[in-house]
DNA sequence: TAGATTGTTAATCGATTAACAATC
DNA sequence: TAGATTGTTAATCGATTAACAATC
């Protein structure tokens, strides 16, 4: 089932559940596209245009009842449920996403951690004992597991996603800097600071 | 000299220097925009697109001198310099960025990094020794930093961005999972991992 | 020369915005 | 009722692509 639903819209969507969540965290119930808006610096009519994608979540006069809309975007966005993540690479940055606690609320878990280096296979990073990248294929196989993330040397990222693939994953976080080449049907998106300073570097001169 | 060249071309262009410096790693010397937009999944045209915003790079016929075009997007973005990046935050993310070996040869360097612990302040975190968040104000105005990043919990964000942008800073990466109000003319970046792979959940079903 | 590839123009495509009837 | 805000249509705006003359 095949959407035509602009992938540029699906990006805002997560903006939009993460403002939304954090308006309902203040003790606000109700909000409107124009409120939302001004906060993330988008006009409310996108915002509506956006929305009215996925059906009527709204009442003219009133507005969005933020716990409502809130459970629709999960549900858009299949983050109603938790999915299981494979983390590759234990460096500093993968043991950070190991010990970082704002997977579970969203949607994610992370479900082992994999890497290369006899040191660390074995250890405990955070919950999760190390398991060696030969094991990847088969912890992956078993599990189901459909998402991973990237974090290993950029000389090392596209072996590592040849394999994840192989072994079933269809959605990558790469936090390697480098582009990663995949068949069609694998999503990918990219973690990378310098790619975003050097973006705002260009403004401040 | 306001310049009128739409963003997202200048968000495409961290991503071709990237790819160009992998490029010239691997030993080559001239690519085209067909070979480099296979690499990067992006039309051809697009990058010559791109490109010609800021000068006729190429020759026909035989296409980019990777060195050369390195220099010059170098140049456009402004990091044929080093900039000084301010790091608020030491926790397991801050920390995994003090260590990041990848930013000093794409033109930034860390130069101090703060917490407001007083079990984090004085001791070293990398090469670094963690400083008070109330001397923000007087370090970054003293060095003139204009860039910061930003990884303290999503409660404490728009604090943190408020005092940094009032001591001068022009530019912010904000890791922290909430957005930021800033004034006109204040550049904002976000990395929240969780944004990314609810992006892509939404094709997973 | 023949083949390749650029830089650029014009055409196409898609996304954003403005406006407003519907209605809470 | 009067005021506010949605969902949607049509208009505008901007970005991407196709095509090709220029030329290495």
């Amino acid at each position: 089932m095949a959407s035509n639903i602009p992938d540029i819209v699906i990006g805002r969507l997560p903006v939009y559940l993460r403002a939304l969540t954090r308006l309902m965290q203040e003790g606000q119930e109700v909000t409107s596209s124009h409120e939302l808006g001004k906060r993330l610096g988008i006009s409310s009519a996108q915002i509506r245009k956006d929305l009215s994608h996925f059906g009527g979540f709204g009442k003219q006069g009133t507005g969005y009842q933020i716990a409502y809309l809130i459970e629709q975007l999960r549900q858009v966005l299949s983050v109603n449920r938790e999915w299981e993540v494979a983390l590759v690479g234990a460096g500093d940055l993968g043991s950070a996403l190991a010990h970082y606690r704002g997977f579970g609320d969203r949607g994610f878990r992370i479900a082992c951690v994999f890497d290369n280096s006899p040191q660390k296979v074995g250890t405990k990073v955070g919950e999760y004992t190390v398991l060696p990248t030969s094991d990847i294929a088969k912890v992956i196989r078993e599990r189901g597991i459909k998402i991973a993330m990237i974090a290993v040397p950029a000389e090392k990222a596209q072996e590592v996603a040849n394999v994840l693939i192989e072994a079933g994953i269809r959605a990558i976080l790469n936090y390697a800097p480098m582009n990663l080449n995949v068949p069609a049907g694998i999503r990918v998106q990219y973690i990378d600071p310098v790619v975003q300073l050097q973006r705002m570097t260009y403004y401040l001169t």
